[in-house]
RNA sequence: GCGCCCGUAGCUCAACUGGAUAGAGUGACGGCCUCCGAAGCCGUAGGUUGCGCGUUCGAGCCGCGCCGGGCGCACCA
């Protein structure tokens, strides 16, 4: 089914070439209600661009606009917009054709893509902070959209599992390891024991030489080391499951970096081979003399000493998710600091030929108090956990609070649905380039614009059906009279033209916006249509609006990664 | 020094990619539970969109120059 704002743009489109104008125009949904429901600009560009009066040319276009189907006669406004109000009876008609689509009218995406998403990318070794939400939050949305949108979805989460700081970790798990702190909580024993390498390296060349060797040795294939490597990943990858369990948030394939290792040799003699890279003061680089943002910046593939490090895993990672994998697109959902690393992989991949659409979407920082990164070695840092915990413990008390009759593990298992959300919705609801300052009760609020606040629309809807006691049953006609009905349909209308959107830049928070909205205009409906009491007809319209609204949100919501509950 | 990102109500954020009188939440103040769940609804107050030029019918959005904040710039990832 088509959405009123493709409608409408097709009959502009034929307006256009039947009064003899260029048919590339566009209808958007209007900015302000006085408007109407859509507008569009089209004369005022065509005026523009052909030295015509705006509002003749208007005239002109409405002539042979044919939307009497959907919308009352259009009409001119301002310097030569084109407002149209959409029916009730076709907003009626809509809705009713709504309840019978499973995809709630949302169009697949035109043409199908096999995108690979990578995102998380949690390192080995190291505890999961409030940063990782970001990164993981973000990109298993767009994997859902995506999905849903009819594209082949490919989540890989690329963990960082090899490098240098092996060396040390191995050498502190030989010579510093507490078995019985690492029993207890395995990450904090990892992270301490390669602090305590790391700055004994520092100060004792002696301890730095052993923390190299255990690392070449690790790289040569040491049975022993490779024993304590695999230890290693297979705690923290314990770890980042139970988070990813909690958060709801999963990937189809995980490939460490120690998954390329072997391939790294070949991308380097390709390379070279090829002519993009070069030696350069003992280091293989690939430069980039021609880009002049770029010029100064060449990218290191190969050490002076011969290793490898993490643009060389780039190069190899892209090269097998496109022959490998078959990604015809690839997403890369990483904090904003590695953009130039990102060109720089990108711009080689091009010249060794990929025609793959390569996007790197970044996302602003949290910041600690001190408006500075939040940095993994600074300590100040929240961890993953403690924030998920308190989203629980504070929708705990809510929860005790408002609904104490309900019984305990109905309770419990409200808190956790009701907390974790909190905290999703809090960083999906804000454009993703903003940098923010961490606070418990920015991302722990339950009021507002707010996950609570649409969960809390659908357990509304709930409450009614319970209280009908009969099963829902589509009716064949809706009246909508109305003003609480109207709004409540035309936002329902808008779900299908917000989800495709979301990807033009990848902006979940369109999609939050647009929920909460829905929910605004549920819960206006609510207070101003009772829906039990109403006689038969009006009763059968609202019961379908309740309905549709749920499944929307549902949908919506499923979309974000964020559950509903029955209660509350 | 060069490059990227951000600057919008006291605070936290929107603004559908250049549209009309810049909107929400939160906090403050005032109304609404005899009625489907008040985690709600309705209202009031709050603005030189960091500053200055420019582009055009029209700029929070585009260009140039400043100011402030964040991040990145050769062997860590």
């Amino acid at each position: 089914m088509d959405t009123f704002q493709s409608l409408l743009t097709r009959a502009l489109s034929h307006a256009l070439a039947a009064a003899g104008l260029p048919a590339s125009a566009e209808v958007v949904p209007a900015t302000d209600a006085r408007f109407g429901d859509y507008q569009t600009n089209a004369a005022l560009i065509l005026a523009k661009q052909r030295g015509e009066n705006p509002r003749a040319l208007a005239q002109k276009i409405i002539e042979h606009l044919e939307v009497a189907e959907w919308s009352e006669p259009p009409t001119i406004a301002g310097a030569g917009f084109i407002n149209f109000s959409l029916q009730p009876e076709a907003l009626a008609t809509h809705t009713a054709q709504l309840l019978q689509d499973e995809r709630l009218g949302v169009p697949l995406a035109e043409t199908q893509r096999r995108i690979v998403i990578d995102f998380g990318s949690p390192n080995v070794a190291k505890p999961m902070h409030v940063g990782h939400i970001r990164s993981n939050v973000l990109g298993d949305t767009l994997a859902r959209i995506a999905k849903f949108l009819g594209h082949v979805v490919i989540r890989d989460n690329h963990i960082g599992d090899w490098g240098t700081q092996f060396g040390m970790v191995i050498y502190g798990w030989k010579h510093l390891l507490d078995r019985a702190a690492l029993a207890r909580d395995p990450i904090a024993e990892l992270v301490r024991i390669y602090k305590t390498a790391n700055d004994l390296s520092k100060s004792d060349p002696a301890v730095r030489e052993a923390c190299r060797n255990e690392l070449v040795k690790l790289q040569a294939g040491d049975a022993e080391n490779l024993r304590i490597w695999n230890e290693c990943v297979g705690l923290s990858m314990k770890e980042f499951e139970a988070a990813y369990e909690i958060l709801d948030v999963h990937y189809d394939i995980q490939r460490g970096e120690s998954f390329y290792n072997e391939r790294l040799p070949g991308v380097v003699k390709r390379l070279k081979k090829s002519g993009l890279a070069e030696e350069s003061e003992g280091a293989i680089c690939v430069f980039f003399r021609d880009i002049p943002e770029l010029a100064e910046r060449p990218c290191i593939i190969q050490k002076s000493d011969g290793g490898f490090n993490y643009a060389t895993t780039d190069i190899a990672t892209i090269d097998y998710r496109v022959h490998d994998l078959g990604a015809d697109t690839i997403w890369i959902v990483t904090g904003a600091p590695q953009q130039l690393h990102f060109k720089q992989i990108f711009e080689i991949a091009r010249r060794e030929g990929f025609t793959t659409d390569f996007r790197h979407i970044t996302h602003g920082s949290i910041l600690g108090e001190d408006r500075k990164l939040m940095k993994t070695r600074s300590g100040d840092n929240v961890p993953l956990r403690d924030v998920l915990d308190e989203a629980v413990v504070r929708a705990q008390k809510i929860v005790e609070e408002k609904n104490p009759d309900l019984d305990q593990t109905e309770k419990d298992q409200i808190a956790r649905t009701i907390g974790i959300a909190a905290v999703k919705y809090a960083d999906l609801s804000q454009y993703r380039m903003t940098d923010y300052v961490f606070s418990w009760d920015r991302m722990l609020s339950f009021q507002g614009n707010t996950a609570p606040y649409l969960q809390n629309a659908y357990v509304r809807i709930r409450s009614i059906f319970r209280k009908a006691g009969t099963e829902f049953v589509a009716p064949n006609e809706l009246s909508l009279t109305e003003p609480a009905e109207l709004n409540l349909a035309r936002r329902l209308a808008q779900f299908a033209e917000t989800v495709p959107q979301v990807l033009n830049d990848f902006r979940p928070n369109l999609l939050a916006n647009y929920l909460f909205e829905l929910a605004n205009a549920f819960h206006a409906f609510y207070e101003a249509c009772p829906v039990l009491k109403a006689e038969e007809t009006a009763r059968a319209t609202r019961l379908a609006l309740c309905e549709l609204t749920a499944r929307t949100l549902r949908r919506g919501l499923d979309l974000l990664g964020i559950q509903l509950p029955e209660k509350m």
